[in-house]
DNA sequence: ATTAGTATTAGTAATTATTACTGTTTATAT
DNA sequence: ATATAAACAGTAATAATTACTAATACTAAT
């Protein structure tokens, strides 16, 4: 994967915050450093950056988000203000359960609270 | 809500499988009962049935699936052949612990395991 | 340093899943 | 039976994402 530019702003832009950000937010940031970056470089560098286990892609509903955090967490979803946080949830000898009991060979595990989180009442 | 026949078969088909399916696969059954139904009907009546606690709603990946097991459970989804399979997995004190530590308030826990299932190798 | 080759880009069109609109049909309470 | 509003079919619109294409820009080898 050739150096570019535009991966290297999109990569750092993801890199800076915790709040999962969307395509769109990206792209958004991203215009201001580059005005006329592509909404299409963005998803381009945003799956390369994926593929390649720089980053990693979380589910939000039908939106997908992006997170600097490739240490295996959860997330907790507020359905009030939308934030999802990262949170550390024990899942220690799960995988080697579900092999034994339903020969599932696990890769990864995906765990989303959803809930209200303490900004509200 | 006003008895349809429409929604009813729509219900029945989800209530059929235990494959979860989404919007397209239900539209393409139920226009075996009903040739002329709209593929709009078959969202809005899902959404309906969904809010009314009658089936749940499902996200696989950027994908809508529907089933008709209420009962908290979780899903084990296989990335070779795409299916997706209960599983009921112990969160006993999930929310208790959550709540106490980080004051954030679960109302629905989504857990999925991606794999590779028991047809493969 | 110049060039050649190809990955990457901007801009745009296309796709996919889903929702909204509109005029017509249908369930059901009176 | 009729009125009323929910639900419908058909179609258009939206949102997120991917694909296409001709131009641009890294980088390795001259």
């Amino acid at each position: 994967m050739r150096y570019s530019h535009q991966r290297e702003t999109i990569r750092e832009i993801v890199f800076s915050t915790n709040s999962h950000p969307s395509a769109d937010w990206v792209y958004a940031r991203a215009k201001k450093a580059i005005p006329n970056i592509s909404l299409g470089t963005v998803y381009r560098n945003l799956k390369q950056l994926t593929d390649q286990g720089i980053i990693r892609v979380i589910h939000d509903g039908s939106l997908a988000r992006y997170d600097w955090n490739k240490e295996p967490h959860d997330h907790m979803k507020c359905t009030t203000c939308g934030s999802m946080v990262d949170i550390k949830l024990p899942n220690g000898n799960l995988k080697n359960m579900v092999k034994n009991q339903h020969n599932f060979e696990v890769s990864d595990v995906e765990i989303t609270l959803i809930g209200k989180c303490n900004k509200h009442d």
